[in-house]
DNA sequence: ACCTGCCCCTGACATCCGTCACGGGTGCGC
DNA sequence: GCGCACCCGTGACGGATGTCAGGGGCAGGT
């Protein structure tokens, strides 16, 4: 039986490292690649010749979700598993929605990653059950677009000027819509408003 | 010669085990024991006589930092290592202070991982270098403790009132400190001088 | 053709926020 | 003792913010 070809994409190096020693463990999967930037996963895993691929949402250059999307579209053999730190609702139905094949938090087992590669690769899909729960509940952003984008110039603190610049639009029309996400998330200010939409994995 | 005995400290599982696939492979360094919260960390350490402790700072129960200072006074002989995600100029600082023997950022190759535990069980000091220099020029924080705690509550996008209450202050008083802090941080809002200040390691 | 939802904008209102000036209290080092 | 820094509070000011009521435009579904 042919082993299974990874490719591990992740921004911090000692855990891209330790996660390939772990997976290296096992007889019968191999680390053929690893990339620090979400933007280099689809050319490395065709050079290396990649079966899964391993993917951190937070990276730089294009997020775990954006290179899913990629593998998906450009590279159809090739199935993708995200790893991520927070288990965020909205993140796993963006994952699957970008055509990833299995989505783990890093709070689980590391024993239990290699069964997910191995699974992943035979065609299953792969999904963290309490997380699956949560996601179907209330997994959907009630955000629009345009909500979305002000909430998140809104995350570092900006004000309504400084939104309405980033975003090209007119003050009024960015309170309008802070206005409207803030009813929408059940907070009070801004800044919670983005804040709980971040958690949601709304933005 | 004998092993290094290693605690492993890091609330993530999978970030745990692949660590300890990665250090275990090194002839000459073996992990003895693994926990997810920092106020297990002096109990697991002292049961399974550990030589070095590498703690990750965010942890439930207690940080990394108030675990390095818990292991610094009641393990005089164990060493500690702090491994984070965030190279804040503060965190470097806090740390050294907590008593830690070296800091090192998950950026760092994995490679180089082994041979910073070695060392810092050899009795040196290990930091990272870029860090270092950050450290020494801007690391000292110039909030004042009360600035500290309004701006913490700050973080979650509260309002004054909340703050207020939440510090049992004036809110007339909070708004004061909040001010102060913005100007000491050089921002405009309180939700960016939150943000600066904890990106330093100040909170 | 009509309704609905989202987008964009304007204008007005009450409230909140950031700033400043001020007074009084404490503890520390010179 | 004196200055100094920090703490806590008050009061007042201008500007920012959140809310509401409107108006018009543009798509999709009935």
């Amino acid at each position: 039986m042919a082993v299974i070809r990874l490719l591990l994409a992740d921004d911090q190096a000692l855990v891209r490292g330790a996660l390939a020693a772990l997976l290296d463990l096992e007889n019968d999967l191999e680390v053929v690649a690893q990339v620090g930037r979400g933007d280099e996963v689809v050319a490395a895993a065709r050079e290396a010749g990649a079966d899964v691929c391993l993917l951190d949402i937070e990276m730089p250059g294009a997020d775990g979700l954006e290179a899913a999307a990629a593998v998906a579209r450009e590279l159809p053999g090739v199935r993708t598993l995200v790893v991520t730190t927070f288990g965020r609702p909205g993140y796993l139905r963006r994952a699957m929605e970008a055509g990833a094949s299995g989505f783990v938090v890093k709070d689980t087992p590391s024993a239990e990653l290699a069964d997910a590669v191995r699974r992943v690769h035979a065609g299953l899909r792969v999904v963290d059950p309490t997380l699956a729960a949560e996601s179907l509940s209330g997994g959907t952003s009630p955000l629009t677009a345009r909500e979305a984008d002000v909430l998140r110039e809104a995350l570092t603190g900006a004000t309504v000027a400084r939104i309405a610049a980033a975003v090209h639009l007119s003050p009024g029309t960015v309170r309008n819509h802070l206005s409207s996400a803030i009813g929408k998330t059940g907070t009070a200010t801004r800044a919670e408003a983005a804040r709980t939409a971040r958690e949601q994995g709304w933005i």
